[in-house]
DNA sequence: CATGAATGAGACTTCATTCAT
DNA sequence: GATGAATGAAGTCTCATTCAT
């Protein structure tokens, strides 16, 4: 594939899982170098050369391990996409049930922290998503997985009459999805401008929970 | 290095701006051949030989107008902006002064309008501005054009007392912004859902209304 | 740019050198052919296909070993002057002490042999050194191996009273050395005009002496 | 010719040469713009277009005036040679005739002067020389002129029994030509050293005047 | 498992030269 | 005479991927 991008599909014969403990470790070695080096150049910049070098490892080897590039770059990006919706971590001490503005406040923070953590892959994996079908759907998954949450929850604060039923869930979802995801790549990516992160969180959660016509509770977590 | 040898030459002045009239046409041939191929091959697979062979025009010529296909680009994606923020044709009979929630549809509507008939070119900018400077710079020109512009109204709307003070001004114009950005991309370049045109603009509308606390107004336009 | 976009990249390792067998074979028969071609065809015509197709490899295998034709250049180019510059085999026999004639006579012969019998190369060589810096230095380089030695002996003679102490060594090195290295492109490489062999070696040795105000002995050789 | 270089010939149509006034004049700014021009970049990285727009002219006008870059260096370079081989100008008031070593300085140092004064486009003509037939055989003539005119006076010495009969005119005069043009390059056109101008037509002479076993007259001039 | 040599398709770009006005 | 647009032939170099050891 010397046209450096491009979807792609159908290759020969995937590589075979590797079977031995050494295999394993090269392979996981491969992947945190891969990650690396995307973060550093780019996907389209990043030569397979340069990722086994890291890895320290020999350029042909790459290929028991991974089909191509795009094929490790799309494991990358699924981990990060995993990390992204993952459920937190039982916050061991919440007893009380949160209310309305919380969750979507904490929803928004764990996003927020994760995407600034991993703003430098998460900027070439939004790159990489317009040009390569697996990577757009992993992307999307995962802003299918809010808008999904969401739109239930919308839902249901209508029956409840909480929520204005001139809002269409699953249009409002999304937008509200598609506002904090984009919020988030233009301030942690592309500099777009600076905010105090606690800031962000605050103002997000309130034009959210504006948005559907829910009190802001004041934050008290 | 197709000039065999030398030490290396030091000239490279950009290609001057067509002096006759026959010059302005074919760089004009070029640049819409260049946006038709971008839309159906992408930046990545698009080869300047597509882009001549499709104006009529000899390889070499390409390079009279301009320096490399990332220019070319450059140029077409400055235009589709220019577009999207261009002030809308006076809309000849509009009599009565619109109110608050009519010029944030108006807007968003103008937006996902032009967006929409040209949802090609405008995915491949998305795609172009993750790794060209230039066009990350446009793209962002753009989301600060309707967010410095919704920044303003906001403050003057919380100086009338129509919107709630806990709202900054900044982040939510921004956030805002980012919300219809992002909307238009996932709907009408990646097909993320399917929504009926004018139900989009409304619920955009609504979000942001209810967003700032202001009453929204029924749709009358 | 066939990288087809990034913002630039910045590896461009060099090509490591060959770590196997084969790859020391490969890269010496690329040697090899690069010399012959550059022969036939001068180093402005010579294509770096036309190197690998008679080194009987792929076009891009090339750049494993080189970075560009320059580079191959360069290391013909060295080689030959290694050669020019590179202590004569002992020559086993020699009991007596060579006289001083004696041994300008050696140092001319063994240039203009070596130079003649590498005519082609040398020709190519002396082109090349005007306008690639490296090359020029290598040329230099030998050119300042006779005159170093030369104004040594110089300034020795002229101690032991057998040189007029009115040459400046450096300068009259420098220009003996001249006169041979030019004389013998001019002869052997530009065909200004045919010359016996012997005589050439004899009227320079004789001219070398006379300009220094040495006994010309007599060839005895 | 896209090959940027390699001999040529035959060309369709000489260009007519300018019959208006301003024609002549047009073409002798081209020709001091291309000496410029040459000197500055060297031959291989001039272009035809640095050429005209320094001329103040068009492209394509240049076609009028010359076949090619490499005619219209052609005559840049014939200029060159003219300069150095042309009668000095009648040093008016030389009355006495000069003595050998004294005419052979005059010489020396003539050619050293035009060569210093000239040393950018004479570094450019050496290299040219190397891939043009034409330039090749100026600069041959040039050298042919020196040695025609040494070898004349060196056999009229012999016969006189001022110079050795060992020596052989035709080699001497050109070794001894040569001399001086290697060491005019190397010194005045690719930096090898440096030298005070008059010590170094002082050494010159005083070698060429050596190795032809002159008695070397005390510089009176 | 690992190595590193080899492949090969093709893109971009340059610029001397030609030609219609 | 002059202009500037147009041509087109090459050439260099890159790098993902394959393959023989």
């Amino acid at each position: 594939m010397p046209r450096t991008a491009g979807l792609d599909g159908a290759h020969r014969d995937e590589p075979a899982r590797p079977r031995s403990r050494k295999g394993v470790e090269t392979k996981s070695r491969l992947i945190d170098a891969a990650k690396c080096v995307f973060e550093e150049q780019g996907f389209l910049d990043a030569r397979v050369a340069d990722i086994t070098a890291r890895a320290g490892l020999s350029h042909g080897s790459f290929y028991h391990y991974f089909d191509s590039k795009q094929q490790i770059f799309r494991e990358v990006a699924d981990a990060q996409e995993r990390l992204l919706t993952e459920p937190a971590v039982a916050d061991s001490g919440d007893r009380a049930p949160l209310g309305l503005a919380q969750r979507i406040r904490r929803a928004n923070r764990r996003y927020l922290t994760q995407y600034r953590d991993e703003a430098r892959i998460m900027g070439v994996i939004e790159e990489v998503s317009r040009y390569d079908e697996h990577v757009r759907g992993a992307r999307a998954e995962t802003q299918r997985h809010f808008a999904d949450r969401a739109e239930q929850h919308i839902r249901s604060w209508q029956q409840e009459g909480i929520v204005d039923t001139g809002i269409d869930p699953s249009i409002a979802a999304m937008a509200l999805g598609a506002m904090v995801a984009r919020f988030a790549e233009l301030w942690l990516v592309q500099g777009y401008a600076e905010y105090d992160f606690e800031a962000a969180v605050d103002q997000l959660t309130r034009l959210w929970c504006n948005a559907l016509g829910l009190a802001a509770e004041q934050p008290a977590e």
